[in-house]
DNA sequence: CACGAATGTAGCCACTGGAAACAATGATGT
DNA sequence: ACATCATTGTTTCCAGTGGCTACATTCGTG
């Protein structure tokens, strides 16, 4: 017996990516905690055991969409630097923006990715995130070659940029800071941040 | 019947702060995700519903937890007020630094306190919220009020300086960065704002 | 000292993630 | 063409969890 009325064939034919998609949603609507194999078998019409085929274990299905975040925030800042000014100060500016938006628009998503990229073993994880952030840091980089940004470890002086746009998310995402505000928040940081890391003047 | 061997007592005499004690405990070695109110009912040696008298819910037990842990954050800061220099720059920063270990000695426990924050209906842990935060605002005004920052509305001003840290606090907690290089991003952090939010030189 | 309020217990339910045994389908080699 | 094997889904079970209700014990207080 094949088809039994409407009914969906004993196979899937796509069942790997059709439970990506209904967990990233489940993960954009309910959080990571609350996210259910069995209730997004049960949503795409399947057994509770067939996700088992495609992930041996939800820690193994969080990493896959830790993964996939980290290839579309790459995508974003690619996007937004092939699309900004040529002046230092803009493309810094956009690029941080871009990533802003991302972690504003996909909060668990960004949450999962975090804590993804450092448990040992996922080492697919890390270098998806290598990949996006790496752009971040050649991107610091320029700017201390075109004597924007002081010199010294270009780690040390990224870092505290990132950690105060990651903060400024985090504070947008728990509702610390309405959303409206962000883009004034981030252009006052990154201005904070070119006053406060550029060489000492002569 | 009363005491079989060396038995407990029917009643625990203390079981409300033996579940917060055991209950923090594993926050610290499990996450809040892995926090297990039987397990806690098992390790005290008292019956899975036992809890139940004392903690409606797994989240109040959570939202107990998170309102100590604002008022433990309050005494913290008070304490490095205190104790603390004259000058403002130095005031600045042991009161950030205050904040930073704590967030990173506990972890899991600031998580959960953010989380709790902005959940509707725990009135008590806005208000606990606001009593350990409100040192820091009052401070930052402080600083206006002594020339040392720009005016302009301290929130948005000093929102700046708390995205950064919290931006830290959590890349150290993620392991993004080693916890000895703390102390000095702190600096580091409270250096730049200092010199990025200082007012325009007449 | 009796009786109601607190506090703890036992047992049930629904749900979850995980694992094993089984069934249907698809692919491959001859 | 077709037998055979690997893939993909299904069924069924298990242990663990949070929450609920009915019951037991103890404590306080009139």
């Amino acid at each position: 017996m094949t088809e039994t009325a409407g009914q969906r064939p004993y196979h899937h034919g796509n069942l790997r990516s059709a439970i990506l998609d209904a967990a990233e949603r489940q993960l954009r609507e309910r959080g990571a905690d609350q996210l259910s194999l069995r209730d997004l078998a049960r949503e795409i019409g399947v057994s509770h055991a067939a996700p088992r085929r495609h992930f041996a274990d939800r820690r193994a299905l969080l990493d896959a969409l830790a993964e996939a975040g980290f290839l579309r925030l790459g995508d974003a800042l690619r996007t937004s630097l092939a699309e900004a000014d040529d002046a230092f100060p803009a493309r810094l500016h956009d690029a941080v923006l871009a990533f802003a938006r991302f972690a504003t628009e996909n909060a668990a998503l960004l949450e999962l990715m975090n804590s993804a990229k450092h448990r040992p073993g996922a080492s697919r994880i890390p270098e998806a995130a290598e990949a996006a952030f790496g752009q971040v840091f050649a991107l610091i980089e320029e700017g201390q070659e075109r004597g924007a940004l002081e010199h010294g470890d270009p780690e040390r002086i990224g870092i505290i940029l990132y950690a105060t746009v990651q903060g400024i998310t985090t504070l947008v995402n728990g509702g610390m800071i309405a959303a409206e505000r962000l883009d004034g928040l981030i252009a006052t940081a990154v201005e904070q941040f070119l006053r406060g890391a550029r060489p000492p003047l002569p």
